[in-house]
DNA sequence: GTGGTCTAGACCACG
DNA sequence: GTGGTCTAGACCACT
């Protein structure tokens, strides 16, 4: 289920993009698995059909959703689309916003390494139930 | 120095913020020193006035500057505002967010815990410099 | 000057977006040149401003563009996002769509082939005019 | 043998439209030679049969077929329909869209060029097999 | 003034 | 019923 915060900083459709990604990752939405259609996900959130529809675009030009006509959106197994320059340099970045975000809240690196490895643990777990 | 990405996904103020935190937290500019004059920085950076007023706002609200009237700014000693509650929550979501933007990516775990690790030794690095 | 023709097959949004490409091509729009405005291009082709938007959204994520928050989107020099393997693909999957678009226009291969060197090289002349 | 792709850009109906004249042109299906039934066709592809009419209407309407009462549909030789310049027009739009599509995947004329015409001998030597 | 987001409501192509 | 496109009009963040 997918959580929209109203106050949150991120725009709706970006959680939408995020709340799915989460299932996908923690194995809620298998490969092959149909996502909710756009109609029925904007009612059960309450918030207007395109801003579901912008998030489902998002996710096919990231390649983790094919479209199927007539049909729905389906989950499709990753391909790896990016050359290894720009998987690195995009790992780089998402590294850097979480050193920028969690800097100043005094945590020492121990603390900062424990929480990255427990988190993806949990989804290794989640994922191989 | 602090260095303006015009592609960065940040808008400019928020590069300037985290400029300058980064800066406080590597020691470049101690407790009691003077942060640049807000005319002084936009030029050298190169960008609009508001730009920068804005992100000193930004560090004022945030408790990192103080201003003493006709002097400028003036980086004081950090005070802990948050609770351990919300410190944790918010290195939880930074962690989240980190994962949630390496997906599809085809990162595997170590892969990830390496660059966080690699990073934060860079930082501590620069600190005891 | 870009024309949206209603007739055509594809939809306005990708008819903007072809439009620009083929100016950044030509070298209409060079490298760090600044693409028209969202409202005064959606004015100019009476098209809705979301549209042009829209196809602004998809420049941005194909890295032909980038936003410069405030100021505009600006051409950027590509970068090399893909891998080989999708290149290629692409590659061939656009000249599949050629040779399914003539066949049966019973054009034969020097023609085709011609037709094809002919462009190449009218390009190439307009960007090193 | 044609092949339904679900992650095509093209909707199933057209793929099996240019499945069938790609039969047609390499001379699996000659002229006078009986379509599959509308029935049989969506039963071996499995899609829907209304998907499946769709094509043949398809067919139909552009000439490449005939319908003979409680037959079926039948190849026919294929009428020149387009003038020149139509001809022309059409072969220049389908490279002008190869030329777009491929922009930004930094191709040099040459690779394109090879692809091509690599793509042409292929179907070439299917024809004459 | 610039792009980015969101809503409401309509229409179309596909299966 | 499914997604995809388009319009009209509003509001926000950034420079």
């Amino acid at each position: 289920m997918i959580q929209i915060v109203t106050g949150d900083a991120r725009p709706i459709f970006k959680q939408i993009v995020d709340g799915i990604r989460m299932q996908v990752i923690t194995g809620k939405l298998p490969v092959g698995s149909k996502l909710p259609s756009v109609r029925g996900l904007s009612m059960q959130l309450t918030v207007n059909t395109n801003t579901v529809a912008k998030a489902y675009t998002e996710l096919l030009s990231h390649g983790l959703v094919e479209s199927r006509k007539g049909l729905g959106l389906f989950v499709i197994k990753p391909k790896q689309i990016l050359n290894e320059q720009e998987r690195e340099d995009r790992l780089e970045t998402a590294v850097d916003t979480l050193i920028n975000e969690t800097i100043g809240l005094d945590f020492n690196n121990d603390e900062i390494m424990h929480m990255v490895q427990s988190k993806l643990v949990q989804l290794y777990d989640k994922k191989t139930k």
